[in-house]
DNA sequence: GTAGCGTATTTCGCATACGAAATTCGCATC
DNA sequence: GATGCGAATTTCGTATGCGAAATACGCTAC
């Protein structure tokens, strides 16, 4: 048996990544970086050839995505990836604006010094990033930074849903990034809450949250004016693998 | 979740609830209730025997559980009821301060006529409930309200959000109501949400309904002395039917 | 050319089959 | 009686098979 022992205490056994997490990981991200466009059918058969597994799994992590409303029933048959619809997107940056009020408030009240050096890296990283001029590496700065402040905050339901979100918000951001009018002050901002939280002042950073959360939302409903950029666009979908795998892998043994 | 078309000529075509969504009722319900005992042990097998349909409808739904932490991995072999634990329940409440507050200001902004009648309705159906002292109905009234103000806030994901930590909290309501210390003010504080929700006040409404989040945690956090009840109570489980039900039914043709 | 209709194909939901990991039980040993 | 080891059992993850519903196709009639 797999006793090993550490300094103090046993090792929690951890199962480990099933293919349904796999499979969830994969379509999430290939949705979250547009590499499955919105509106775009989703094939069960499809997805599981690309990654070389069956449909049993695809039909879980399905499952999962359907109730986090990434993707969406169509009501006849099959799937397809949720549009990136205005009022959605609104709902989403309502939440986001009450929730990371929260986490800047409760961060506040709980950072460490070795928190707060993480924080200043992060933002170092996101001054770096918007430098590069590079669409997906200023938004993976900028969620990472959010999701720091939620760490902190210690409420670790906070964390999972803001997750959430924020695979929503990425979606939308892409396109915000590259609209000339973005703003160029987000970072400014940023380093305004981090030295809040860093200071304990719980009541500034929530304020400064909330009004950096609300002139994200401003800037993402400008820039998608359309309803929705729907199920009409019907681009080619590119995903996970082009070529179907050979399919035949039994279980996890050759992993 | 489903975006509804209001006034649309033709009605959408909805797809009939599947066995994954019937399971996952009521495997939710048994949960929420009781009836399936936090800590328990969650066979694939034994529920699918239960309800008359096979393994795989269960454990999809179970897989959506998981991610909504209505369910937990034992790391080992199998699934339990998540275990009612003082500091999940915490974040709930800390979360639910947040939207709650957000749910009532907007529904002050947006509360019509019609919405307000059926909101006092549903305030004298809680009074109903106090009075008759039916644990179970109390509960459901108290959900009922606060739902209530999730849907007239017209932002359906945070309704969807609220549906869930709802669940969450049924599951620690029944043991704080049992309590004899139990707060018998919840009534006149729905009542004066309700009353600021009518009157637009959004401010109001929006303050109070925090104040009201903030002493229920505070009650649950009283009634819930011990760090867990866990795995060790090892209820036996009544759930779902406690009989094997016959187990072969074709498809979904003899619902 | 268009409308109507019947067939073929796609694709999902669900059931079942199979292998692997891990627990449980039994047995032998000290 | 307690302990260590191996076989039987449990139970999950995954693959595959099957039937149904809906779409897509093709054919015929006008």
């Amino acid at each position: 048996m797999s006793f090993r022992m550490r300094n103090s205490n046993v090792d929690i056994v951890k199962a480990g990544p099933t293919l349904i997490e796999q499979a969830y990981d994969a379509i999430l991200a290939a949705i979250c970086d547009g590499r499955l466009a919105p509106g775009a059918r989703l094939n069960q058969d499809d997805l599981a050839a690309r990654m070389g597994i069956s449909r049993q799994p695809v039909g879980q992590a399905l499952s999962v995505l359907k109730a986090q409303s990434f993707v969406r029933d169509t009501g006849r048959r099959g799937l397809i990836v949720a549009p990136l619809e205005r009022e959605f997107l609104h709902s989403v940056y309502e939440l986001r604006e009450a929730l990371d009020s929260l986490a800047a408030s409760l961060a506040a009240q709980r950072c460490t010094p070795r928190d707060a050096a993480e924080g200043r890296k992060l933002v170092a990283d996101g001054r770096e990033a918007e430098k590069s001029g590079r669409v997906d590496s200023l938004i993976e700065a900028d969620m990472r930074f959010h999701l720091w402040i939620c760490r902190v905050a210690g409420n670790p339901l906070l964390a999972e849903t803001m997750r959430l979100y924020w695979n929503h918000l990425r979606r939308a951001m892409a396109a915000v990034l590259r609209d000339p009018r973005h703003r160029t002050e987000i970072w400014d901002e940023h380093d305004a809450i981090l030295e809040a939280i860093v200071a304990n002042d719980a009541a500034g950073a929530s304020h400064r949250a909330a009004a950096h959360a609300r002139e994200a939302g401003k800037t993402v409903a400008r820039s998608l004016p359309a309803t929705h950029v729907g199920p009409g666009t019907a681009r080619r979908v590119v995903a996970l693998s082009d070529e179907p795998q050979p399919a035949s892998r039994r279980h996890k043994s050759s992993s």
